[in-house]
DNA sequence: GATAGACTCTGAACCACATGCATTG
DNA sequence: CACAATGCATGTGGTTCAGAGTCTA
């Protein structure tokens, strides 16, 4: 019963607000927060801030959350690809047993200047990423056909990956890129189906649901053991916890397949990169591309989300489905017999009653 | 441009009852 | 500890309705 609607609702109206304005100059809107200075500072800035001298260079920064647009990004939620704040990480992933299974991450700070982050990654993802079809692109999956390159900024989920990757020696660190990245190209629920789903019931088994995984890679690390942490805006190191010591994602057995919008947070950690910790001193998460591209880009995505409806109990849809209704409702069946009798006066709805009395539960289409 | 009415879209609620699961003996 | 009996909470889908949003005159 309506156990996934609603699951956008409580963010939507976040929308409406304005982005939070620049604390320096008020008039930009700001696309990161500083945490030592407790300020919200567009790219330009920060730039200018943090490039002053060698102390605010130091700084720990946070992108903004990608949603409200108001507050610095706490987590990562990997199943939606996006850094949240405290408030809308919360919004979100309680709206539904399906988003609190989502996998989120603390959010790693980075010490360069924001704007040298944006122009590495967006150089780097006109260098060698590129972009995918339509449909592909609905579901964020890379695909290497297209032309387009704007559409290609528009559809890196990670420019660091991008800038990490032009950084690579030769060319086979690209094919491991995509070479790992493969098994979300193609991700597959039916064989996490069949090797979870041994400990279902033979009646009752699990419904996996066909949905398409939603994957972008994840904006930063994955530190597989830091799946709990809390949150405070001036400090980098996120502590225990808001979260089940172990996420939902990776602790459900064979009900964790039926989701099939959650990607399984090991399967993640195969492809996670360290690029925040990267030696060269590269920034960590968000460095990229544009960041208003992302920032549409992560609000047509959530527009056009669907949660699949989840199906823990195959046998009880097998019998909601053949359960006689009244104007939808479920009926009771002497309601419905006695109904089905009152119609066997008219001979046109004789044989149809007759046939529905033969079954055991006595199908009733609608009335 | 402002307003009202029509239209569209979205999500919540409703219903009965087999089933799953925790508790008890 | 293992098992059976019991009772309660849960989950299931089609339809309706209300409210919000959009379009048009």
């Amino acid at each position: 019963m309506g156990m996934e609607r609603g699951g956008l609702k409580g963010f939507r109206s976040g929308w409406s607000v304005p982005p939070k304005p620049c604390d320096s100059c008020k008039l930009a809107s700001a696309a990161l927060f500083c945490r030592p200075d407790a300020a919200f500072l567009c790219i330009a800035c920060d730039s200018k801030i943090h490039c002053a001298n060698k102390l605010a260079s130091r700084h720990e920064r946070v992108w903004m959350c990608e949603v409200c647009e108001q507050a610095p990004a706490a987590v990562t939620c990997k199943a939606d690809a996006a850094a949240l704040c405290v408030t809308c990480d919360s919004d979100i992933h309680s709206a539904n047993p399906l988003a609190r299974r989502h996998d989120r991450l603390p959010v790693e700070p980075f010490f360069d200047s924001a704007e040298a982050i944006v122009k590495a990654s967006t150089a780097a993802s006109f260098g060698f990423l590129v972009p995918t079809d339509a449909a592909a692109a609905s579901s964020d999956v890379f695909a290497p056909d297209h032309a387009d390159a704007d559409a290609a900024a528009w559809l890196i989920p990670n420019p660091n990956f991008g800038s990490k990757l032009l950084d690579a020696p030769d060319i086979k660190s690209k094919e491991i890129f995509f070479s790992e990245m493969e098994p979300f190209l193609d991700f597959d629920y039916s064989n996490s189906f069949q090797n979870n789903n041994s400990s279902s019931t033979a009646n009752d088994s699990v419904v996996p649901v066909q949905s398409k995984p939603c994957f972008t890679p994840p904006l930063m690390n994955n530190h597989q053991s830091e799946n709990c942490f809390d949150i405070d805006f001036c400090r980098s190191k996120l502590s225990s916890f808001n979260y089940p010591s172990q996420s939902l994602s990776q602790s459900v057995s064979s009900s964790s397949v039926d989701v099939g919008v959650v990607p399984d947070g090991n399967t993640v950690s195969e492809i996670s990169y360290s690029f925040g910790r990267d030696s060269s001193g590269m920034a960590t998460q968000l460095c990229g591309m544009d960041r208003e591209a992302r920032v549409l880009r992560y609000r047509e995505k959530r527009k056009n989300r669907k949660f699949e409806k989840t199906i823990r109990y195959a046998s009880r849809k097998a019998y909601a489905e053949t359960r006689p209704r009244i104007k939808g409702r479920f009926a009771k069946r002497a309601e419905i017999d006695s109904d089905v009798v009152d119609r066997l006066y008219s001979p046109a709805a004789a044989a149809a009653a007759a046939l529905m009395l033969d079954t055991p539960y006595g199908v009733v289409p609608s009335f």
